[in-house]
DNA sequence: TTCACTAATTGATATTTACAAATAGATGAT
DNA sequence: ATCATCTATTTGTAAATATCAATTAGTGAA
């Protein structure tokens, strides 16, 4: 056992694979390219993205979305209908923005194709053994 | 545009799409669930799982096998046959590790339906404009 | 006003990445 | 033997991300 400062995981004791991450981002752009929305609506699209199992951390949304807006990838201004709380904020995806989610989707199509490639090594592992 | 400090992708100017992370891992254990290897083999195998375009960092890759021994999802030991440098390390998956090449795997299979579904959704979106 | 509720923001810390550099063993040349 | 050089491993550090907890704000109702 080499003598290298362990630096990971050291959340909790007993290792668990953690979820694969900065898919966040990719995703709230996504659902703003179907159409603008305040961050409580985006929480909730997120399900039908698939990402049931995964609740997202509201401060997390809006810290991405805050620099999304930083970056001119989209706009927000307040929504017209009020609601039972602060004015909400309504987030439009700007055209920079959908160029920026073209790019996302391009990349996310190899990570599409390398996970293919790892489950399939491994069901070949196990099918051989 | 909201007063919150932004805290993101301030890497560079022009925002990029990062590579989805935290794969090195299961991959790792996957490579090693096929047969023992040190390091050095192991960054040329992750090509054939198809991460060429993903030049792993080799102090990454340390860390990650010291950990993953530390935790005893995998021991090491000097290779019998050495090399020109000090003696190679050959890493080999326990029966531990296999448990947890299993729950990652299970893991990526649900990552892997929620990458369909978010390209999914993008095709239709720019298949029905 | 005070309370409960929704929406937005901030703080603090842990984790992970990314890049750079240093250490160390082996071999061969001078 | 010392040095340069190659391979293998280890360490340092700062930036980027994630995570959890708490706070501030606006609205409407009791």
């Amino acid at each position: 056992m080499p003598r290298g400062w362990g630096r990971r995981q050291m959340m909790g004791d007993c290792p668990q694979p953690r979820r694969i991450s900065r898919f966040l981002e990719p995703a709230l752009l996504l659902l703003l390219h179907d159409k603008p929305a305040h961050a409580y609506a985006l929480v909730d699209n997120l399900d039908k993205l698939g990402m049931e199992a995964y609740p997202a951390d509201i401060s997390a949304i809006y810290r991405i979305l805050y620099d999304l807006e930083a970056q001119g990838m989209i706009t927000s201004a307040h929504d017209a209908e009020s609601s039972a709380g602060p004015p909400r904020r309504v987030y439009t995806l700007t055209e920079a923005g959908e160029v920026y989610l073209n790019a996302w989707v391009q990349e996310l199509r190899q990570t599409d194709q390398m996970l293919h490639r790892f489950l399939q090594v491994y069901d070949a592992h196990v099918n051989s053994a």
